[in-house]
DNA sequence: CATAAAAACAGAATTGACTCAATTTTAGAA
DNA sequence: TTCTAAAATTGAGTCAATTCTGTTTTTATG
């Protein structure tokens, strides 16, 4: 019995998903009003704030979508990184930032953002704290995975050293989404600059 | 003539800045209701916002006194660092971090880090960021100084490493502020351990 | 196939930030 | 002092997110 009820409410989260973003992307966050997704996603308003605690979450599952995708295409950089220190980091960096506004806007992200820092403990505000500690540990992985290969040292503090770039590329990553005109191939040569002082210490 | 009418202005700011900082610190942000701003300065609510744009703008206002507190605090610091690289940056940090919650409860740091992402257009928005980039300058700053007197190597980007160093201490500060029950302590420990793996790389 | 309990839904009501048209106050000229 | 234009204030009104309460639908049981 797989069960009317659970197939109806996949169905609707589905549905307004979907409205959701659609709307979202043609009017921006704030454009887009309840009413307009639960009229698009053909439920009452009462019934989106059933599924989604408040607007932030709509969008929060959205980012999840995306975020995860970025995860996703980062394995194959750990799994089977180049055999250089600088570009290495910069290929996994790399695929993070041109994912980024595959789905998302910079306002979207914006919003993603600040409803995350404002609201740390909502059901979004700890997804995006737990996404924001897988992208840190995949940077860890890569670090590991070059120690291992020889081409970082051995005496160097991996967890910390993770913490240190990714920090780094999201607060570059906050600035660039806040400025609409600021350009991804600008934010990458920024941060490789940035690396680079790191890759000097760290490379064998 | 100094002007009746700006010496009302200035005093009816004054005024409506004293009230939000206690509101805000009482009720919080979200709980602190313009009408009850209103009411403790004495001004109708169509005033205050002839005064700031937005409810954000006004816990703008607090935010900015607060950092350029810890700027000014912070020169001390570059003028006469400790003799050695390690210390220099702990301690200039350290003004900073125990500073930071002096005036500004972890709530009221949480909305205006998200309002400074959400609108970044606004008055607030434009007035956060550039005191981001002035904290980033003193350390920049720092780091010149730390050249000068022969601790740091001289073929070391000052620039990039100052943003590095920034970037990374305010991520962990935007952390550090999202947890209600994270420790100073803590928060500085892990600084100094990222910061170590850059220590080592730049000292003489 | 009734039926009662549980779950989900709908949409009207509430709430609080922000706007705006009308009114009051101030500055400065006559 | 009186008058007028500019500046500032006021608070009722608007708008949109969120909450609340009564109704409907689904499930499980006999």
């Amino acid at each position: 019995m797989s069960g009317l009820r659970a197939r109806q409410k996949a169905d609707r989260h589905r549905r307004i998903i979907e409205a959701a973003a659609e709307l979202f992307r043609e009017a921006g966050y704030e454009g887009a009003k309840i009413e307009a997704i639960a009229a698009q996603a053909e439920v009452s308003v009462g019934t989106i704030y059933n599924y989604y605690q408040n607007k932030g979450d709509i969008l929060g599952a959205i980012v999840s979508l995306e975020v995860n995708e970025v995860l996703n295409a980062g394995q194959g950089v750990v799994a089977k990184p180049p055999a250089n220190v600088g570009d290495a980091l910069d290929t996994l960096i790399g695929i993070y930032i041109e994912h980024s506004l595959h789905y998302l806007s910079k306002e979207m992200w914006r919003q993603a953002m600040a409803i995350s820092t404002q609201l740390p403990d909502s059901p979004f505000g700890q997804a995006y704290t737990a996404l924001d500690r897988s992208l840190t540990e995949q940077i860890r992985a890569l670090i590991s995975r070059l120690q291992a290969l020889g081409l970082v040292r051995q005496d160097i503090d991996g967890a910390a050293l993770g913490e240190l770039i990714f920090n780094n590329m999201n607060m570059m990553f906050i600035e660039f989404v806040k400025r609409d005109e600021a350009r991804i191939s600008e934010l990458r040569a920024a941060i490789r600059r940035q690396n680079r002082i790191l890759v000097a210490a760290i490379a064998v």
